[in-house]
DNA sequence: TAGTCCATGTAAGATGTTACATGATTCA
DNA sequence: TGAATCATGTAACATCTTACATGGACTA
C-alpha cells in the first residue's frame, strides 16, 4: 500500500497489457486478421480474453501505431477484403523481454494468467531452456509463496467461517496443484532430451 | 436496467461489479471505512482486486449513490475523520441476489475468482443451506466442463508445442483439482450438521 | 430471399491505474 | 523533527464493455 513513490517515469511508451502480448504471440506463430485473432479467443480454452471486437481491432491498432506488428490488406479472391498483421522485428524483441522477465512474488500472487499465457508461447519464441528456466524460477516463486498461504490460514482459521476457511483452502491447493505441475512439467522437458 | 426517477431523468443502474459485491460483503460483515476494505485488500490473500484509493473510493461513493450502502462521518476523538459505511437494505437485497444468482458454463470458464468470493460469503449471508446447494451446483457445472476441456486436449495434444500443451494440461489440473474441492467442501458442511 | 459466416470498425460510457495531494496523530 | 500510519480524496489517462453499423459472399 506504498503509493508515495520518488521515482519519476521518463518513459511515455505505455505498458503492453496482457491481451496485446497474446496478440502478439498469437501474430508471431501465424500472420493473422484481427478476425482470426478472434475467432482464437471464442473457441479455444484461452479463458482470459475477449474476442470483442471493441477490444481487439482498437489493440491491434494500437501495436501497428508503435511499430510492433503491421498489417497489409489481402486483395482479391472471394470474401470481404482483411488486413493481416505479421510481427515486426522490435514487437519480437518486445514480445521476448516478456517472456523472459523475471517472475515476481507479486506475478505469482496476481497475475497467473500472465504467467501461464507465457509459458504457452516459450519454447516456440524463446527454446527449450528458456521455458525449462522459466519453470524453475515459477516452482521456486511457488515454493516460497505457499507456505505463508498455509501460515495465513493456520493463524486466522479460527476467527473465519466455514465457507471463508473453504475458499482459502481452495486458493491453496490450487497453488499446490500448480507446483506439483511445475515439477512434472519440468520432468517432460528433461524426457525430451 | 433502467427506470425513471421523480424528476422524470433518466437513471442508469448500472451492474454491480465483482468489487462492488466485495466491499459489499465486507461492510456487511462489519461496518468499514474505505481505509479498513484498503487494508483488508492488502494484508489478506485477496488475490484479485486492487487496494488503491483510485478504486474504491470512487466504488464506495457509486454504492452510496445507489443507496445500497450509508456513511457517516465519525467525529471526536483523535485521528481524522473517516466515513464509516453500512449496508442499507437494498444494499443486502442485492448482495443476497448476486449469492444466489445460478451459476453458469460462463462463470465457471471467465469468472471463478466471482464465484469463489460468492462462495466465501456465503454461509454467513445467505447461510449453510444456501453454501451446500452452491457447492452442488458448482460441482455439477465443473463435471460437464472437465471433460470438454479434455476432449480438447485429445483432440489438439499432436498439434500443440509442448509447452502450449503443457500450459492447457495445467488448467485442466486446475480444475480438477477445483473439482475434487467441492466434494470435500461439501463433506464439511455434511458433517457440520 | 433470408440467414449465417466472414470481416472490420466506431461511439459512448464505465471502470480501473498511476500519480498527486492533503491533513491529523503517534512514536522514535 | 521527521517518519510512519491513519484517512480520504481527485485528475489524467488507458482500457474494456456494450451496442451499433456496414458490407461481401455463401447456402438452404
Amino acid at each position: 500500500m506504498t503509493y508515495y513513490n520518488s521515482t519519476r517515469r521518463m518513459v511515455e511508451e505505455h505498458s503492453t497489457t496482457t491481451l496485446a502480448f497474446a496478440l502478439l504471440g498469437l501474430t508471431l506463430q501465424k500472420p493473422s486478421s484481427g478476425y482470426d485473432l478472434r475467432k482464437f479467443f471464442s473457441s479455444t480454452p484461452t479463458n482470459t480474453f475477449s474476442d470483442s471486437p471493441g477490444a481487439i481491432y482498437p489493440a491491434l491498432r494500437r501495436l501497428e501505431r508503435r511499430d510492433l506488428i503491421r498489417g497489409q490488406v489481402e486483395v482479391g479472391h472471394g470474401r470481404r477484403e482483411r488486413r493481416l498483421f505479421q510481427v515486426t522485428p522490435r514487437g519480437r524483441a518486445e514480445f521476448q523481454r516478456w517472456l523472459m522477465r523475471p517472475i515476481s512474488r507479486d506475478d505469482v500472487v496476481h497475475h497467473l494468467d500472465a504467467l501461464m499465457l507465457r509459458f504457452a508461447f516459450m519454447d516456440e519464441a524463446a527454446g527449450r531452456a528458456a521455458a525449462r528456466r522459466f519453470l524453475k524460477a515459477f516452482r521456486k516463486e511457488l515454493a516460497s509463496y505457499i507456505p505463508s498461504l498455509r501460515e495465513y490460514l493456520k493463524s486466522n482459521r479460527s476467527a473465519m467461517p466455514l465457507s471463508g476457511r473453504l475458499a482459502l483452502e481452495s486458493g491453496i491447493r490450487s497453488y499446490e496443484t500448480l507446483f506439483r505441475w511445475t515439477k512434472t512439467a519440468i520432468a517432460a522437458y528433461q524426457k525430451e532430451n
